[in-house]
DNA sequence: CCATAAAACCACAAAATGTCACACGAGCGT
DNA sequence: ACGCTCGTGTGACATTTTGTGGTTTTATGG
């Protein structure tokens, strides 16, 4: 039941500082992940517009999220990294998705990573009947779930909270054992000299040690990463049989696949018609 | 003026802003597939176009459908089995969890299973610094996503459509190899003669391994899996060191229980205070 | 098909909250 | 003492959110 006082009674004390307040407020928020204006300032006796000073100064660390009438936590879907990944670019991956789709046949065997752009490719392939999907990430996972006629196989080990997948070496042998007809990769970078990067070194340990077992390789990017610099090696243009983008690549892109017979598929924009959030 | 027994009445709290309603909302259309707007203008004491307001919101990300009258889960058509155990006593399933979470100290390692219940169980463990997670549930996987406290270990394979997890070999391989402080599961049924019941082989084959390696099991069941019938037999109640639940068993449980030192605790009702949206 | 009630929508006013500028007083070093 | 900074409170003003009364739309039953 709720006391008609302050549900925060530990001990206010008389003359509380800026200082042991802010660390206060943080201290409270760890257990209630989020508090009112009002309450605060009644808690720690003073006006609200000293606990909106305190408030902003958290803000700008980074450590809370100021919002209409109080504070929160940074509460993981906002803030979390991959969240910010997936509203980068959610229309040209949407189309590029789509686009992969297209290169899906039912009855295949089909390896994806954990990249926003895959979960992409998976969600347009709902209506393919008789697909087995083999991957490491848990937002693919959980795309897939709940279609019968789609066979899942999910790859374990620790958790990256950052890209929601499992990287580690019990992951490499589990995807290591099939032979998927199509091996999906989405690439955080493409290099003109060096193929394709990454900025995950547990990622790209994962994805260079399926290239081994992959029959044919399709990489997702959108166009943005084209020329971007990335921090450990994947793959070579040699290595990949398809790359889906939404836009044209630049002329040194497009002489470089040509020159190691890579296919570039660019996507449609998408139909008004069947935009569908999120 | 709250009905007396409305299904929502755990935790209007004094204020509720705007921020954290919208996430109350969200929270509650888990548990109930679809929600009427007089419900839930009832249940945070304001006016029903307010609702509408915070739901054309959440209509626009996505991530909840408008139906006249009130709100559903966008998938909530095909209504798939794991998410109808989900909603069958969720109240009840809550309230365990929470019951349960205070069996956890922080800095602890957990193993948890793929159950409803259990899943419920991990919500109540946000705020649990320092935790390590073993599950093999996809869907607690998901929960504990963005916890940066919290290390996740996931074990895959091939994932069962129905209960969201995986049960093969692999998965059995991979959680045996860690050493819980505490292994939880959630069970079908409870016979007085016979035991810790389940439905599906191959999670009850899946517990029983498990069990093995356990250094002290916590069941969690709901008041209506007392005398109801399964298939496979998981457990004894010699194995179980404690079993959360939320009404007091039938007295047969109560001395079988007693004669084998297994601990029964049971789940008081959900108070107001704590029930803190998001 | 129409009639009717419920629900949704819209626009505007009221309430709550946020922001900003300024004043006051305590601490502090020259 | 003086001037300075810093934290705080106060009040005017801007912004956001909420409630209300109206009209329009939808669901439903005859």
């Amino acid at each position: 039941m709720q006391t008609p006082f302050s549900p925060l009674d530990d001990a206010p004390g008389p003359r509380v500082i800026q200082s042991s307040r802010i660390a206060a407020i943080l201290k409270l928020l760890e257990a209630r992940s989020s508090l009112s204006i009002a309450e605060l300032a009644a808690r720690f006796d003073c006006s609200e517009e000293t606990i909106r000073r305190d408030i902003r100064q958290l803000e700008q660390t980074g450590r809370v999220l100021k919002v209409h009438g109080g504070v929160r936590m940074p509460d993981a879907d906002f803030e979390a990294p991959y969240r910010l990944r997936f509203r980068e670019q959610a229309d040209a991956k949407q189309q590029i998705g789509r686009a992969a789709a297209e290169l899906v046949e039912p009855g295949m065997t089909l390896l994806i990573d954990s990249g926003t752009t895959s979960f992409w490719l998976v969600r347009a392939l709902a209506r393919v009947p008789d697909l087995t999907i083999v991957t490491n990430s848990i937002e693919v996972a959980s795309e897939v779930l709940g279609r019968p006629k789609q066979r899942l196989f999910l790859a374990g080990g620790i958790i990256n909270h950052d890209y929601r997948a499992a990287f580690g070496p019990e992951a490499i042998a589990y995807c290591g054992g099939f032979i998927p007809d199509l091996t999906i990769f989405s690439m955080g970078a493409i290099d003109v000299e060096r193929g394709f990067l990454d900025f995950e070194p547990d990622e790209a340990t994962f994805k260079r040690a399926l290239i081994e077992s992959a029959r044919r390789i399709v990489v997702l990017a959108d166009s943005t990463k084209f020329g971007r610099k990335g921090t450990t090696r994947v793959a070579g243009f040699g290595d990949v049989a398809d790359l889906v983008t939404d836009a044209p690549p630049p002329h040194p892109f497009v002489t470089a696949a040509a020159a190691t017979g890579m296919a570039v598929h660019v996507a449609r924009p998408a139909s008004a018609a069947e935009a569908q959030p999120l």
